[in-house]
DNA sequence: TGTCGGAGGAGA
DNA sequence: CTCCTCCGACAC
């Protein structure tokens, strides 16, 4: 057997390199790479990928920390220490890479340094980080798909009139930002139709013209092919826009023109931040507030303050833009941390006019006000469209037992259970479970049920019989299965094929639709009651994304139907304004300790027993106290997670409040490493900057 | 985190 | 006796 020195000092120029893998562990491996055989005939150095078998039949990429000098071989020239080959433990035979892939792929310069705040921030080891940074291979399962050709969709293309005022404003300033060639963020911050996305297009050509590369981020690049058509329209060739339905090939393919300086702008969802533009001098980040910004699976990476962190590190303008700014946003521009542009006014139409519909004492029996009612029945005479939304799918919230009360319930998830009418089942919202109806009660037989509480399917049916000449088109999860589906539902809408659009959240999203005149909200308060510290502001987000929906052209009326008509944030979304509404919840907010004032980060554990996952979250929670005894760091918890059993686990969570310094991420990183191997079955989850508390 | 292999339960 | 699922070990 031959000692891993005795490798290296071989014959021949064999490299030894250090190797982070996307593997939960703290720690690099060491493989062998021999230059001039393999696909890529070349001595590799720190910053290349490199593929790699791990473990029995694993086939993963990583990258190279550190890696011998292959012109000194076996000696200290590299940047290696010596391996620990000889005594005691017994040495392993290192394994060859299998592949270096090509040099359009190194993670080097101001994307490394990205990539190594990212590991630090978010307390994960950085080969955790680096599948973010490259795309999957071609020929994978999932790169196999084409994508389809989609239903044409009506392009109202921006007619390049002149700027106004504000947007000259925020160009100038911008130019001159762009000039100086230093990081710096700024906010755009400006109504729905304000014109935010022609500063965005002229800053990019600006950039263009400076030699210098462009990132443009959208919260979900399928919900806006409008913009998407525009900025192919003003930069050709230069531009390529990222999506989830794009090939591995095709990704791979983008990838490369980026790193050659072929492509200069890069389009598409958070992932796309990670492209390897060349001389980023511009990252615009649109609908800045949006959620989807933040990764909801492992690395929880949120990308709007990883673009501020590019930026940082290649000098590059970040343009935050929003109509409803993050709180936190909102407060570093008004702080001057950030400059700021304000677009005030709508171009070309007036905001519409936003009532509120009291519906207390029975105001609107089918969820639908007399006052609804009535306007949609004058939007069906004019020959115009309406847009109704409603943030609950399925027929009925519950399926309760006409005999004892009883609501059916998620086996594995202990919530009830939603009634779908087509197709008629009951579906858990949290795992997907499904069950036919029971034909009786299971907990005393009893054979009647009661469905309790509304769904759009309820809605619709409702006004089918109300409205028969309606034309109707329902946009939540359960119609947009298919591929493309929700693509479909929108373009039908756009091109006139449907008077009335009824859906959940996903109807509020940004599209422009002529026709619409009339906007309802059945029950604008509906997400304030959520135990969740930024339940106001998604609610505030919603309510003015859904009633920009209304009247972009001529008159337009929103009526936001609610059971608390005088709630502030009601209030303050009925009369367009941000600034009582930012004012009024960042008081709360300081005052409860929560973000924009504090920073949180949520511990989450999970086990099938519920006694494990109490005893360890017990144990998480006497270590954060003894380390976080002194100073500003609260620990609060543990408690049982809102939804305290879901997919058959029980949930725990600790909350930390206070602003966790790199030095803390990395003793939580490896607090959380050690509990999940003292507590074998439980899983340990942690999330920095969660979007919610629970 | 993904994969493998052993332990132990349910059913033929 | 076999299939199957659950759980822990391990990874260069």
């Amino acid at each position: 057997m031959t000692t891993t020195n005795e490798e290296v000092r071989g014959p021949r120029p064999q490299q030894r390199l250090e190797v982070a893998l996307p593997v939960p562990l703290a720690q690099t491996f060491t493989y062998l790479h021999l230059p001039g055989e393999g696909s890529e005939r070349r001595a590799v150095g720190a910053g290349d990928l490199v593929e790699v078998v791990f473990g029995r039949r694993r086939r993963l990429t990583g990258l190279v920390v550190a890696a011998d000098d292959p012109a000194v071989p076996g000696e200290g020239a590299g940047s290696l220490p010596p391996a620990d080959g000889e005594a005691g433990a017994s040495p392993r035979r290192l394994r060859d890479i299998t592949r270096v892939l090509p040099s359009e792929y190194r993670l080097d310069g101001e994307r490394r340094r990205l990539a190594d705040w990212l590991a630090g921030y978010y307390a994960l080891p950085l080969g955790e980080i680096v599948p973010l940074f490259h795309p999957p291979a071609p020929g994978t399962a999932a790169g196999t798909r084409t994508r389809r050709q989609e239903a044409p969709y009506p392009v109202v293309d921006a007619v390049v009139t002149s700027l106004t005022a504000a947007q000259l404003a925020a160009v100038d300033d911008g130019r001159r930002r762009l000039a100086a060639g230093r990081f710096g963020a700024v906010l755009l911050h400006g109504v729905t139709g304000s014109g935010k996305t022609e500063v965005y297009l002229t800053l990019i050509a600006e950039a263009l013209a400076l030699g210098r590369g462009a990132l443009f981020l959208l919260p979900e690049i399928a919900l806006t092919p409008q913009t998407l058509s525009r900025i192919a329209a003003r930069f050709g060739d230069d531009v390529a826009a990222v999506h989830s339905g794009l090939s591995a090939g095709r990704r791979c393919r983008v990838h490369e023109q980026a790193a050659r300086g072929e492509v200069r702008v890069v389009v598409g969802p958070r992932s796309a931040l990670f492209a390897p533009v060349r001389d980023l001098g511009l990252i615009v980040v649109d609908e800045e507030h949006e959620s989807s910004y933040k990764q909801d699976e492992k690395p929880r990476y949120h990308a709007r303050h990883a673009a501020l962190v590019r930026g940082r590190e290649c000098g590059a303008l970040v343009v935050l833009g929003s109509a409803t700014p993050d709180l936190e946003t909102f407060v570093n521009a008004s702080e001057g941390r950030y400059g700021s542009w304000v677009l005030p006014d709508r171009l070309g139409a007036p905001m519409p006019a936003i009532e509120i519909v009291d519906v207390r004492g029975g105001g609107a029996p089918d969820g639908i006000s007399a006052r609804l009612d009535d306007a949609i029945g004058g939007v069906l005479e004019r020959g115009e469209q309406a847009i109704l939304f409603y943030n609950r799918r399925g027929f009925a919230r519950s399926l309760q037992c006409a005999g004892c009360g009883t609501a059916a319930a998620c086996p594995d998830c202990d919530i009830a259970v939603t009634y779908h009418l087509r197709p008629r089942r009951l579906l858990c919202h949290y795992c997907g479970h499904t069950r036919p109806l029971p034909d009786a009660c299971e907990t005393c037989g009893h054979a009647a049920f009661v469905p309790s509480g509304a769904g759009t399917e309820k809605l619709e049916l409702h006004l089918q019989g109300r409205f028969p000449q309606a034309r109707l088109l329902r946009l939540d999860r359960d119609t947009t299965t298919g591929r493309d589906s929700h693509h479909r539902i929108l373009a039908a809408f756009a091109r006139g094929e449907a008077d009335i659009l009824l859906g959940t959240q996903m109807v509020a999203k940004g599209h422009h639709f002529p026709g619409v005149s009339l906007v309802g909200v059945l029950a604008a308060d509906d997400g304030l009651g959520l135990p969740d510290f930024r339940a106001a502001e998604r609610s505030f987000q919603l309510l003015s994304q859904v009633a920009g929906r209304a009247g972009r052209v001529g008159h337009g009326l929103v009526l936001l139907q609610a059971w608390q008509p005088e709630h502030p944030v009601i209030v303050a979304a009925a009369a367009h304004d941000f600034g009582a509404f930012a004012e009024a919840e960042l008081a709360v907010r300081r005052a409860l300790g929560y973000p924009p004032h504090l920073h949180l980060a949520r511990l989450g554990v999970a086990a099938r027993r519920q006694a494990v996952a109490a005893e360890a979250v017990a144990a998480l929670a006497r270590a954060l106290r003894e380390q976080f005894a002194v100073g500003p760091v609260a620990v609060l918890g543990p408690a049982p997670a809102v939804f305290e059993r879901l997919m058959d686990r029980y949930r725990f969570q600790v909350l930390l409040k206070g602003d966790l310094t790199m030095r803390h991420k990395a003793w939580l990183a490896s607090c959380l490493r050690a509990l999940a191997a003292g507590y074998p079955g439980v899983e340990v989850m942690h999330d920095i900057d969660p979007v919610s508390s629970y």
